[in-house]
DNA sequence: TGGCCATTTGGCATAATAGCCAAGTGTTAG
DNA sequence: CTAACACTTGGCTATTATGCCAAATGGCCA
């Protein structure tokens, strides 16, 4: 792995770990469907405040949202709106995981494991 | 976030949280394209084979690769090539965040920041 | 069988994450 | 100005991830 691709494969690997936590995932979800503020997003997440503000924080970092003020208030958006395409492919693994594990089941008469 | 919810972004977080490093990255782009024994991918990633055989193990684990013996060597494979979608829109994300920050360096005389 | 090769596993030190509480900042309302 | 609200930040601890070395496993060939 040179430099280049050192650089390539970090920057990518920051945007996906951002992605990579349970309340941020659905946070991304939320957000999908329309900007919300912390508030609400501690609600459907169901953690202290501060914690939510800072997935949120992760997120904006990596550029997956954006943050708005408005009042007293601040407001989250998704950015890039392809991440939510990544729930399908993990969606396709976990169906092939489970597919391949019935498939064993049935075959294990045949040929062992 | 109720318990059937904890479930499902529980289970799509361990599948990107296995794509989110660097190395397995690499590896997944280049097993993307053949199928590679641990030691061909130890060269292309450049760190000790017990670090590379771990990496594999943690995207085994989540469903991403799939692992056949050959003789004394074992070959990786890709399970789901969905992933590497994951890259688009990783490019996407770089590239907006690019984009906004020197939109936002040439009006910065108008509108501040 | 002995030895070599490819790979995995154990162990450990170091670093990064997660999540809570408490304190700080900024905003609106009275 | 003060109080209440929305949010962020600091600080701390517990958990998890990373990556190396060394040792163990499994296969192949003389």
């Amino acid at each position: 792995m040179n430099e280049k691709q050192k650089a390539l494969y970090g920057a990518r690997a920051r945007i996906i770990k951002s992605l990579a936590h349970p309340a941020r995932l659905l946070m991304v979800d939320e957000l999908a469907k329309q900007p919300l503020c912390v508030c609400d997003l501690r609600e459907m997440v169901g953690s202290d405040l501060s914690t939510v503000s800072k997935h949120l924080l992760v997120l904006k970092n990596a550029g997956i949202v954006a943050d708005e003020k408005r009042g007293s208030q601040v407001f989250y958006s998704l950015r890039c709106p392809c991440v939510v395409d990544f729930f399908a492919c993990a969606e396709k693994v976990l169906k092939k995981t489970a597919n391949d594990q019935i498939a064993s089941l049935s075959g294990m008469g045949r040929h062992g494991e």
